[in-house]
DNA sequence: CCAAAAGTGTTGGTAATACACCCATGT
DNA sequence: ACATGGGTGTATTACCAACACTTTTGG
């Protein structure tokens, strides 16, 4: 039995020209992964999730950081397990050639658009839209529709989508990544209402301007506060730490 | 490397008596865990997950179900996985004694009163307190606190309380697991109009008579809504079966 | 035996809050 | 044209109160 390790990894990329219907298509980022074209049996020539093998002496997140820089060149803002996928027959073996049996422990990563455009991309890593992948190697197309699902229920009760952005965003952009991930718009009032009261990210003095209408604010990420409740997994596992809170003493009913 | 499958079971169970300050404590089910004592080194004689390692040709969720049921001798109404533990140096190894490196991948379960009265317990299989657990084997303090979280949210957005209780049940029943797992009073016209509201459990034409006070209605769950919204992986890995929902065709912006 | 009390199920209201939707103004 | 801010009606929730129905208790 073989145990790897699998990433979905996630950015907003603009979209390349040629997929663009007309030249009026407003030139909206697209939700993208990079995926690996496999050079061998089982499922040779289809896209695959980059990973690997787990080593000997590295932690499982440790792993998925690893081999997602190793194939992509991505350093992820954002590593969270997703699932382990590991049914007898996913390895994509048949009678006329069994194959050993894997089990995949599969993380999603969202990256920044600025590091998005630093990937190394070539003949064998390539970005695909999420919303119109080819069939995939293995279960992969299942994997990519779970993690694309976590991700749209996270973001409406987490704080990920600044993963998406750099240092600094207007809240446009903010509201924009929200409307990519979820497929439709919100009312921007009440989006700024809600983001401020979160106290997710703080205003800063500066502005963004260039753009012919009044220059928009530009805010940063709250550092002071977690961007995802992970509850008792929060501290990473590589450096565990006792939690600052006390046991719950539950008072008699 | 091992991989192994452990499972978090957990259940509402009436206090022993011995347990009780006063004899005027009301006797309010306690959410209670089985946990197996090791019986070799590492952590002889610890309290730990009951687990095992997975067989050749066996799911990871037929694995978890599997060992459950053979240590404890219960068949849950609910299971889902739960996290894959893999750090390196989570087996117990020492230097003095080094051990092989496990991954275990968690399931979580619960288990209904009635079942949970059922168990196999004895000198090797004992019911714990949830919150006043011991030193557990491994990492399994760990373990168990995240299960405990996860039941806790999602009790909170899902309909997984029924899984507690039986086929038929009053709504002081149901909220009193609410209750008891979020470890707060909930407000009793609320509750019914948010449960009402929901779908998610039926009347019955049937009454629970006896205390002294009106006969409360029983309601029994409304099978024809998925007690959790999985997303992509809500159709078993066991049974693949097409969702009966169409894809959803996704209208350009 | 009957009436009142006790106790919990069940139902309804009110104030505060959150959200969907719309509009005004500034640059 | 878009950023920013405000306004209104509707839905949800916390909190409170009343009534319904059965068992128990006191005469």
């Amino acid at each position: 039995m073989q145990l790897a390790v699998s990433t979905v990894i996630f950015a907003l990329r603009d979209p390349d020209r040629r997929s663009a219907r007309t030249a009026l298509d407003a030139p909206h980022p697209v939700l993208s992964l990079p995926l690996v074209c496999r050079v061998r049996e089982p499922y040779d020539g289809f896209w695959a999730l980059p990973g690997g093998p787990l080593r000997g002496e590295e932690g499982l997140t440790d792993a998925a950081a690893r081999t997602l820089e190793e194939t992509t060149g991505l350093r992820p803002t954002y590593l969270e397990q997703l699932y382990a996928f590991g049914e007898p027959d996913r390895s994509g073996a048949t009678a006329a050639e069994p194959g050993e049996r894997v089990v995949s422990v599969v993380y999603w990563a969202l990256v920044s658009q600025h590091e998005a455009a630093r990937a190394r991309v070539g003949q064998n890593v390539r970005w695909l839209a999420a919303d119109q992948l080819p069939d995939l190697a293995f279960d992969h197309n299942l994997i990519v529709d779970y993690a694309l699902w976590r991700l749209r229920t996270k973001v409406e009760y987490s704080r990920i989508a600044h993963a998406f952005l750099g240092e600094h965003f207007t809240l446009r952009e903010l509201r924009e990544v929200h409307e990519l991930v979820l497929q439709r718009e919100l009312d921007p009032a009440n989006f700024r209402r809600q983001v401020e009261a979160s106290d997710a990210v703080v205003p800063t003095e500066s502005f963004r301007t260039g753009g012919r209408h009044r220059p928009a604010r530009l805010y940063r990420y709250n550092t002071a506060i977690a961007p995802v409740d992970l509850g008792p997994l929060a501290a990473p596992p590589t450096t565990p730490e006792p939690s600052p809170t006390p046991p719950a003493t539950r008072s008699s009913r």
